[in-house]
DNA sequence: AATGAATGAGCGTTCATTCAT
DNA sequence: AATGAATGAACGCTCATTCAT
């Protein structure tokens, strides 16, 4: 029998965050407490299995609310994945546009837009590994969660730089493509280092995507 | 409010291929054939579903075997997901290697992988679409399937380069990411074009990479 | 292949009264106010669902009352529903009483019967098709209602009847059954037309129990 | 507290029929025998809780099937409750209607309907109680369950028998009712009693229709 | 009293998997 | 081998009911 196999360890059972039994009781709980607590370990098993592979089961599991209790809260798991994604990146998204509205030259484009990124999935990593895992598979099946509406403004951005002249003409959907792909790969093995460099990251990214390897000789 | 939802569109059914109900089923196939069967059925539910959300039903459905069937041929989805994980890697990673290998300088090693990797993505479109929509899932929960391997490799070709001196003193983990971001995420969009524009995608790859955006002026 | 389908309308959503957002319910409401409230609307969803398919939250969703008041008013879905039946059944019994006791002759005791019934059933309508469409369901279920008394004081009083002569010498379980099953199917029937018209619905019954179809030419 | 109870005694758990473990194995039994047990545990706790009461698991718990098998067999419980009303229906309506076709006077066929569907009821009474019960309640949520459909039919009859002078001009929805409700009733009291006497049941019916209370003094 | 969030049992349904045929 | 019915665990979700506020 082959040793690779799909880990997927199936269903994790709650070895959970069990909060500390020394808290006053449930019921003094208040609402905002268990949203904020479904919100975050939907945001560990979103991580953790994959978007579609997650079970609202799972995620009540990681709490220590009742299995009702999840539906006074959110509808379905597609709600806690919009609110969640919602929240994230309206924290982002003001972010990178404002950074993008005030350059003044491509160079600031560019390095302000991954600087900002990398800064902020850093800020917010529980959530960004949320995305990294699952962007891919839900590109296809949500109308336009933020997420995927930022990397449409983003690309709006880029054509509007082109008109303007303050980017080269090149095409604008590959651009983007190739700015998003770089700052969620290059970010994902950023995070997996200690101490995590957000500096250095950026300005890898940054110099390959301005002059590109002929340009980059020392160490970035 | 917003409107977005994730739409999920659950479970393809069986639009598919039932040979003819008079014979329930019951045509001449080889295993081989079963085999193939099941595999193909398997990528197109992976890229239409994700790899978490799909389940061995929804990969026997999409075929004119029986559910008991499925199992004579492999044990779980996770094998099937490797095995096509497998097949399908074991077409590009040699091709790859080739390319990297005969490369004199490292001009050639960016222009000759990307060319490389967006040829087979075109030629192998349905498993490259589970790739896509998958990897990111994925990444935390496989040991070793070809896929990975084929992303270590590069990563070790990477730091020979540099080590040659045929690769600028770059982050190689870094680089590595950037490529795979890149050509994914390029890669993809290229495959929604019409028509499908092989050379193009490449050239816009590799000019990145090789000189930034400050040396692409021209439509690339 | 038919494709007639049980409808079932699944629980009916509050369209209901919610008097007011901005107050959250809070209106000045009397204890009785309450227990009316709940009645009314449990005889609405009683004839909507059934008895059988109606939940405690069906009823108090039809309401602008909270969740646990209910539990102020009644123990379960089962003592509103005795409620309701004791006070309908407490507007009918004493007046068909009345009538069956003033009654000189056999046709006094057959018409008068049948005129009260449809005239109450016409002024509480919303109970009667609680009872219409649910007593069948119920008569196994329940000890004794008020409603099922009634028919027992039915079939009493017309044993009585044939005792003392008033009545022909028939079967009286069987009459009284008749006399039911004849008053609910032909009332539900006269509370479907417009204009409704007891009358002609009582005479139609009477005329049918005192002469049966050969003595019935005209338009009755 | 009140003894008066809505009984709804609770689930019937499984007192049940469990067939006799002597049995060769559950693998050996027919589709068609897992099919019946499933029809006829339906009628049964249809009969004793009520369509609207009824669950599926109550339905699987009168059997020795697996949660799952049910669904091998219908969709849900309006599946199951139709195949029983269809395969009843379809026993009694021909019956019926060819009862009245051939009936050469009102008397015939008033005599002829009730004879029949009495006759009909003690021979199928599992599935006559599960009517019994629930067309009160069904006849609001289904579109036309072979059931109603008898009762249409009948009403038509009864308007083709007016027309052509069969029967006397009375109001034809109000006659239908009448036999509806009258059968029912009666039906419902002949089956109570030991020994079932259907001719004593039909006659009494039949005389009531034709003659009227007036015409019947000798025990009917 | 009235409220409504929390609970966990139980529902309808689908699933992976087995195994007699 | 291939089949597909049977199984029972587990899913998403709703329910009756409690109880701190």
């Amino acid at each position: 029998m082959k040793d690779s196999k799909v880990a997927e360890p199936k269903r994790l059972e709650d070895e959970g965050v069990t909060p500390s039994a020394s808290q006053p009781g449930k019921r003094e709980r208040t609402k905002q407490a268990n949203r904020e607590a479904i919100l975050l370990a939907a945001a560990k098993v979103f991580a953790e299995l994959g978007y579609g592979a997650t079970t609202v089961r799972d995620i009540i599991r990681q709490t220590d609310l009742a299995a009702g209790t999840f539906y006074n809260y959110f509808k379905s798991k597609e709600e806690v994945f919009e609110a969640l994604s919602d929240q994230s990146a309206l924290r982002v998204r003001p972010r990178l546009r404002d950074e993008r509205v005030k350059a003044q030259n491509f160079e600031g484009f560019i390095i302000g837009s991954f600087r900002t990124f990398f800064e902020y999935a850093e800020s917010d990593r529980d959530y960004f590994n949320v995305m990294r895992r699952n962007t891919g598979a839900l590109r296809v099946r949500m109308d336009t969660p933020e997420i995927v509406a930022g990397f449409d403004e983003l690309e709006q951005d880029i054509r509007d730089g082109i008109a303007q002249g303050l980017l080269p003409d090149v095409d604008p959907s590959y651009l983007t493509g190739a700015m998003i792909g770089v700052a969620f790969e290059v970010c994902d093995r950023m995070l997996q280092r200690e101490p995590i460099d957000v500096d250095n990251a950026a300005k890898f990214a940054s110099d390959l995507f301005l002059g590109g390897l002929r340009s980059m000789t020392g160490k970035s």
